[in-house]
RNA sequence: GCGGUCGUAGCUCAAUUGGAUAGAGCAACAGGCUACGAACUUGUAGGUUGGGGGUUCGAGUCCCUCCGACCGCACCA
């Protein structure tokens, strides 16, 4: 909502307090909130209120709400403002007149590039996500949990928020001698191509080229030492390689973390024992068989988790009680976004927080649910183990980055996708990603087929009041949604609802471009429809750069 | 077995935390270019929101109970 309309608003909602405090004295007052109504026929925005008023009055909605628009209906000062006002079914229907979109309209032009950006909060926001083990290429569930934080990441800036993205790198545990072991029998295979590969290892040809690195470097001569010997070069050269190859795709898609934050490095550097007396001195840890655990089952979660293994060595789960207090200690809101196979997790991270002495809405987890590839009718194998996987690369280099980050966020991250990448790189209208593209495009041709001064005309501030066609007026009232829609996105962790808006703002402009000539004759009109074409594609470049999907001028 | 997420049109998904006649896209059918890009648009059809019960002015949404799908349930990460 523009600031025009929140005025508008404003005015009203005192105008109806006065009524209400008129017909029903004694009623608590209540604050009038405003919605919007989801069919268009009820008018741009409704009220509730008299559904609460009900029990005071002791009549049935409806008849509260006919009441009270017959009081405020004779207001001069509302007739100015709005259009209509009307009661259907207990709810107060309003409807702004021309002159309020025009008004919106100009100040959305002023605005520029701004419009609907909030000033800094200095809210600090650290945002986890897409985070993997050091172990192998990223496929879809990074390609997934990377565009729903991105996504997230950049709404939250849009809003004011101070945003910190990290990734965190898996590299802690005994799944890196794994990889070392995995990479030494690649190692192996180039002198002797009947060398077991370990039972346990990563398969898969693409830990091949950096065995050879090693045999390029260093010869035979590992052939010849003990495990000891060659297990932490192996595994060093690997982790730093696929560490180095993630973070290469994950630019390529578009997607930038302030830190990569190691685990090891975590350990090393004895965070995690800060973290773990932290926990000692709130007495929520117990010695059991030699090792430390935490009461997570006082914080709601089904079973006590260890911290520490009877042998001495920190957990997985310790290390991250240490990364977490670190990050609530430096932010005010900490977002973890999980793949589906952390279900179990979340409990535990809230109980943490909490534990930490912190509230438990400090700390979120969103978790992105499964995804099932397509090709057509066909399910794409996935399985790990046959050793066919398929890659973020493979998808990027498929369907292109533009239709994977849409794709990927189109449905509620708790929602499952099915992703058919036969879909999602046709160019066709089944394609919801060209269907919006199309609609920056076809503004971009507007501009380039009218003339340059009456373009710049517009974009410097032209007359409006010719903009009454209903199609003119849906079109402003979807743009002029953008601010609070990208709040809503934000509180409710909901980036999808960004894509569908998109879809929304591109289907009212060929709506309006069907219906109303842009390039008219005459010259009022034509400035004022290519001022409106000027604030929709703002918006349109603004909410695809949001999802991270490119906003083109041709197609 | 315990816990979590989900179940909505033929398909893929929405529904602004309890609001109006549950909405879009695709697919199907019928229309619209001697106007700036038809990658567009207008209309029709399509539903007992998995089943049943409850809470209230009002439930896809909250509670209970079944059914079904997926995922967790390690001194792995």
């Amino acid at each position: 909502m523009s600031r025009i309309t929140t005025d508008a608003l404003s005015i009203f909602s005192r105008a109806l307090r006065d009524a209400i405090a008129a017909r029903y004295p004694g009623a608590p007052e209540t604050e009038v909130a405003f919605e919007a109504p989801r069919r268009p026929e009820f008018g741009d925005v409704a009220t509730n209120a008299a559904f609460s008023l009900a029990k005071v009055a002791r009549a049935a909605p409806q008849q509260v709400a006919a009441a009270l628009v017959a009081d405020v209906q004779g207001i001069p000062k509302l007739a100015e403002l709005f259009a209509d006002i009307s009661a259907t079914a207990g709810f107060i229907n309003l409807r702004f007149q021309p002159e309020i979109w025009q008004a919106a309209l100009a100040q959305i032009i002023r605005d520029g590039a701004a419009f609907g950006q909030q000033p800094p909060n200095n809210i600090r926001i650290s945002l986890e996500f897409g985070s993997a083990n050091p172990t192998g290429p990223l496929v879809v569930v990074q390609g997934r949990t990377c565009s729903i934080g991105a996504t997230l990441a950049n709404a939250m800036k849009f809003c004011g928020y101070d945003v910190f993205t990290e990734w965190i790198i898996n590299d802690a545990g005994g799944q890196l001698d794994t990889l070392g072991r995995s990479v030494y029998a690649r190692y192996r295979q180039i002198y002797d191509p009947k060398f077991p590969f370990p039972e346990e290892g990563y398969p898969g040809e693409y830990l091949e080229p950096i065995a050879r690195s090693i045999a390029d470097a260093d010869g035979e001569r590992w052939v010849y030492e003990e495990e000891s010997a060659w297990l932490p070069l192996f595994s060093q050269v690997g982790r730093d390689t696929l560490v180095e190859q993630q973070r290469r795709t994950v630019e390529r898609f578009g997607v930038h973390f302030d830190l990569w934050q190691s685990e090891k490095e975590l350990q090393d550097a004895g965070s995690v024992q800060a973290g773990l007396q932290r926990l000692v001195d709130d007495g929520v840890t117990y010695e059991a068989d030699g090792a430390i655990y935490f009461r997570a089952t006082q914080f709601g979660d089904d079973k006590d988790r260890v911290l520490v293994r009877s042998d001495g060595r920190p957990t997985y789960f310790c290390t991250d009680v240490a990364y977490h207090y670190a990050k609530l200690q430096r932010s005010e809101r900490v977002i973890d976004i999980l793949g589906p196979d952390h279900h179990g997790y979340i409990g535990r991270l809230k109980g943490l927080a909490e534990a930490l002495g912190y509230d438990r809405d400090r700390l979120d987890a969103l978790i992105a649910q499964q995804i099932t590839l397509m090709r057509g009718q066909e399910q794409v194998s996935m399985s790990k183990r046959a050793g066919h996987i398929v890659t973020l690369d493979d998808i990027i280099d498929e369907v292109g980055v533009d239709a994977a980050r849409f794709f990927f966020v189109l449905p509620a991250p708790e929602s499952p996708l099915t992703f058919d990448l036969q879909l999602a790189k046709e160019q066709s209208n089944e394609n919801p990603v060209y269907y919006v593209q199309y609609g920056h495009a076809r503004i971009a041709s507007v501009f380039k087929n009218a003339d340059a001064a009456d373009v710049e005309a517009a974009h410097a501030g032209a007359p409006l009041e010719s903009l009454r066609h209903p199609a003119e007026l849906a079109l402003i009232r979807r743009i002029a949604e953008l601010p609070s829609l990208v709040t809503n996105v934000v509180q409710r962790l909901a980036p999808h609802r960004l894509t569908r808006y998109a879809r929304d703002v591109a289907s009212d402009f060929h709506q309006f471009y069907t219906e109303c000539k842009i390039l008219a004759p005459d010259r009022g009109e034509r400035l004022a429809r290519l001022s409106l074409c000027i604030a929709t594609q703002a918006v349109l470049a603004r909410v695809l750069g949001m999802v991270g999907v490119s906003a083109p001028e041709t197609m």
